[in-house]
Order: C-alpha cells, then sequence, then structure tokens
RNA sequence: GGAGGGGUUCCCGAGUGGACAAAGGGAGCAGACUGUAAAUCUGCCGGCAUACGCCUUCGGUGGUUCGAAUCCACCCCCCUCCA
C-alpha cells in the first residue's frame, strides 16, 4: 500500500511544477478513496492545442491512477474572460453555442482521456442560481490587498494599466467552482496558481478539506518565446492534419525540441538527457531527434501509420524538394484567367498586390520554373504552382 | 465634481498643418544560407491599378483650410492627482 502511494506520487509529480501541499496530497491519497480532480477551461476556444495537452495528460495520469477527472466547462466565468490584461468583458455564449463547443471539446478530450472516468461539468449550473446576495457575501471573502498581489493584477495596477472590478470576481468564482464540486485537486497552468489557491482559502472558509493544487508548465509556442496560444497563431492544435502536424513540430528550434521532449515526450528524463549528450558530441544529428519526435506527437492524435505517412511525406516535400502527394486542384474554364486570379481566387494569397510582391520576390513557380508575371496566362495542360515553400496548386485547363 | 496626461496601421511606438500609406522595433511573408531548422543577411509588409496614378486608414462626429493623424468644437474610452 505504502509503495502504491509512491509510485503514485511519482506519476503525478512527473513534469508537475508544484504541489501545494505534497503532504496533504499523500493523506488524501491514502484514504483509497477515488479523488476528484477538477481542471477549468474556457468555453469559448474549443480549438485544443499541444499547450493544453500537458495538462490534460496530467489528468490523464490521475484517471490512469483511478481518480475522477472533473473537466469543468467555464460557461459562467467566460463571460469575464480570464484576466490577462488585454480582456474584455466577453459576449456571453448562447446556450447552443456552450454545447456546441462542449462537443468539440469532448471529441478532442476523448483523444486523451477515458470517459468513464470523466465528468464534464458546466460552471453555469450553480452560478446561475447566485443572487446578488450570494455574491456580495462571496466578495466579502477577499480583500482587495489580496487580490492585488495576482502578478498580473499588481503589474497592472503599477503600469496604471486598467482592472475592471468584475476581474476580480474570476478567481473568486473559479474558487467557488472548487466547492461546488467538492474538489480534492485542481490542475492549473503555473499561470494559474493565484486562482487555484482562492480555490484552497474559500474552501477552508466553508469548513472543507482544502483542495491540493498541481501546477503545469506552461508550453512556449512555436516561436519558443511566447506561450503556445491561438490568438499567437504559435500553436500546434491535436485536430490538424498529421502533416501540418509533423512540419509544424520540424519547424520549431533545436533548443525548443528538448523543452517539447520534456513536457509532451513520453520518454524518461535520463533518454532525453542523453540524447542531448549524444547531440553535443556529433554522434546524434539534431535533425533526426526532432524527426523523432514530431513522429511521437504525430502518432498520438493520428496514430503510428497516420504519422509514417507525414513523415514520408514530409521528406518528400521538405527533404526532397518534390511534389506533395496531395494538393488542391483547379479547373480553369477560360484562357483569359491569369496567375493573379487563380491564386487569389483560391486563397493562396490574400490580395492581387500580395501576388504581384510575391512573383516581384521570385516566390512563385509554375513546373519548377520562376514567374514573375503575375498576369502570365496559362496554355491548355496541367501545371503545379508553387508559392513559397508551402503553397502548391494544380491547376488544368482544356 | 476639479486639474492634467493619453487613444496612431496585426502589436508596441514616433509623428503636432503639406515632403505621410505615416519613423523605429516586434510579429508575419518572401529570397539567400540550411536540417522546411534556429541564428544571420536581403527584400516586402493597406487596397485597386501590368506604368501614370487612384482609393481607404491615425477613438467617433462635425468644422476650419487649397490641404488635417496634426488646428477647432462636441462626444466616447483609458490613466494620474485632488475631492
Amino acid at each position: 500500500m505504502e509503495t502504491d502511494i509512491k509510485t503514485s506520487m511519482e506519476l503525478i509529480k512527473r513534469g508537475a511544477v508544484e504541489i501545494i501541499e505534497e503532504g496533504e496530497l499523500i493523506k488524501k491519497l491514502e484514504k483509497g478513496v477515488p479523488l476528484r480532480v477538477k481542471a477549468g477551461f474556457d468555453p469559448t476556444a474549443p480549438d485544443l492545442h499541444l499547450g493544453h495537452t500537458v495538462l490534460i495528460q496530467k489528468l490523464k495520469h490521475f484517471q490512469d491512477l483511478g481518480h475522477k477527472v472533473i473537466f469543468l466547462i467555464g460557461d459562467f466565468t467566460g463571460m469575464i474572460g480570464d484576466p490577462t490584461g488585454k480582456s474584455e468583458t466577453r459576449k456571453p455564449l448562447t446556450r447552443e453555442e456552450v454545447l456546441k463547443n462542449a462537443e468539440t471539446y469532448k471529441t478532442q478530450i476523448f483523444k486523451i482521456l477515458d470517459p468513464e472516468k470523466t465528468e464534464i461539468r458546466f460552471n453555469s449550473t450553480w452560478m446561475n442560481k447566485f443572487t446578488p446576495s450570494d455574491f456580495i457575501k462571496l466578495c466579502s471573502r477577499y480583500t482587495v490587498a489580496r487580490m492585488l498581489e495576482r502578478d498580473d493584477f499588481s503589474k497592472r495596477f503599477k503600469e496604471n494599466r486598467p482592472i475592471a472590478i468584475h476581474e476580480f470576481l474570476y478567481p473568486l468564482i473559479q474558487g467557488y467552482d472548487s466547492i461546488a464540486l467538492k474538489a480534492d485537486v485542481e490542475l492549473g497552468g503555473t499561470d494559474q496558481k493565484f486562482n487555484l489557491l482562492v480555490g484552497r482559502t474559500l474552501q477552508r472558509q466553508e469548513g472543507m478539506e482544502p483542495q491540493v493544487i498541481v501546477t503545469m508548465p506552461l508550453l512556449e509556442g512555436l516561436d519558443g518565446v511566447n506561450k503556445m496560444s491561438k490568438s499567437l497563431g504559435n500553436y500546434i492544435g491535436i485536430d490538424e492534419p498529421p502533416f501540418d502536424m509533423f512540419g509544424k513540430v520540424m519547424s520549431i528550434s533545436d533548443e525548443l525540441m528538448f523543452r517539447y521532449y520534456e513536457l509532451l515526450s513520453d520518454r524518461a528524463s535520463s533518454t532525453i538527457e542523453k540524447m542531448k549528450l549524444d547531440i553535443e558530441r556529433g554522434e546524434l544529428h539534431p535533425k533526426k531527434a526532432k524527426e523523432d519526435l514530431a513522429f511521437e506527437i504525430t502518432a498520438r492524435f493520428h496514430g503510428i501509420e497516420g504519422a509514417k505517412k507525414a513523415r514520408e511525406e514530409f521528406r518528400r516535400v521538405f527533404s526532397k524538394h518534390n511534389l506533395p502527394s496531395d494538393m488542391p486542384e483547379v479547373a480553369l474554364e477560360s484562357p483569359e484567367i491569369t496567375l493573379c486570379d487563380v491564386l487569389v481566387d483560391k486563397g493562396l494569397c490574400k490580395s492581387r498586390s500580395e501576388v504581384r510582391r510575391l512573383c516581384k520576390q521570385n516566390a512563385v513557380s509554375i513546373d519548377g520554373r520562376r514567374v514573375q508575371d503575375p498576369y502570365f496566362k496559362f496554355d491548355p495542360g496541367e501545371f503545379v504552382i508553387k508559392v513559397g515553400k508551402r503553397r502548391f496548386l494544380k491547376v488544368k485547363r482544356r
């Protein structure tokens, strides 16, 4: 039994930044009852990316240990928007939208999580019943000074940037959710630490045993600087086609590759360390290591076969500079249609000006020959247009 | 309520009557180099126009002017100090 808990703790601690408090977690585990492990998600963005999977993998670990995951969709808190400094009050989503997003979540998270051990909840369920006096009561439990401890708030306060009062509600409601759900553990990114701690405080005030919080590192995006996020466009979505997923992993820097290995792969830390050494000693080509990583990640979401195909395709297009096996096609009806027309029509370029620029920059080729004339007209036949490194289009003209 | 500062293109930020599609940086895109790496170098980076040029953009609405991001009026929003 004791060793059981030890192994459990090892798995839980893997990759986690912080556990507050470890001792409490051990005590909870010792009870031998499945724990209620909560994690909250935004109702608006059902486009999960690898950054989210760091956390979801951890939830999976808990499931593997027999615990229950509560996947909380913050459809009520969504009206506030987690205070990030840029946030505005968001439009409340309609009931249908929320449910639709929840469905999308399900198809995505169940690629990793076990549906049997997952409970999906919405915080509007209890928050919509909150009366104004309930709100006042909730607000009275925390002070402004303590709120301003939150890094984001204190920063904005110091820099004279606006903080709307309703933003203070976000951590409070998130904390209240833990009461409503009787959470034993709550997971979040390191940026969530403050909110998670509020949950502990509120639970204690309620006379409950406070939840243990587990924070996970934030995954850097493709740029290697900012955290992975949809709005920054530096993400790898878990729904992306295998080829794109593979290609995006290949485009990260060598330095970032190790970070991804650490946070996303299943390999032991010692294996990763060894790989690092081998590369330093020139025994392992970094490209090979990156390919392996891309393969592992792609295989997780698309299976081994999907990953194999993606790797093959990647090599074909980028290493050997051959054409992709599959590309969009258009049939041209009129001989008057120009290169420019086709590229804009098919969405390969945003505007005709862009086509002109790209042509001038030697970025456009037809069947391997550079084309500088944006008004090029096609003879009858079949042609392949290439724009930049990764935009392809097959054109047929009778 | 009073006094002052501010709102500029995807983001940050310069610009205070014509030379402004608006400096500089970041992001992005393209080319070179490569391992589709990264770093670096070069170019592009509102739209339409195969040139001349035209149109839209500087919180909003009006106005002054031959001409406004720049001046005036009113309005909206943000910040600071006082109350």
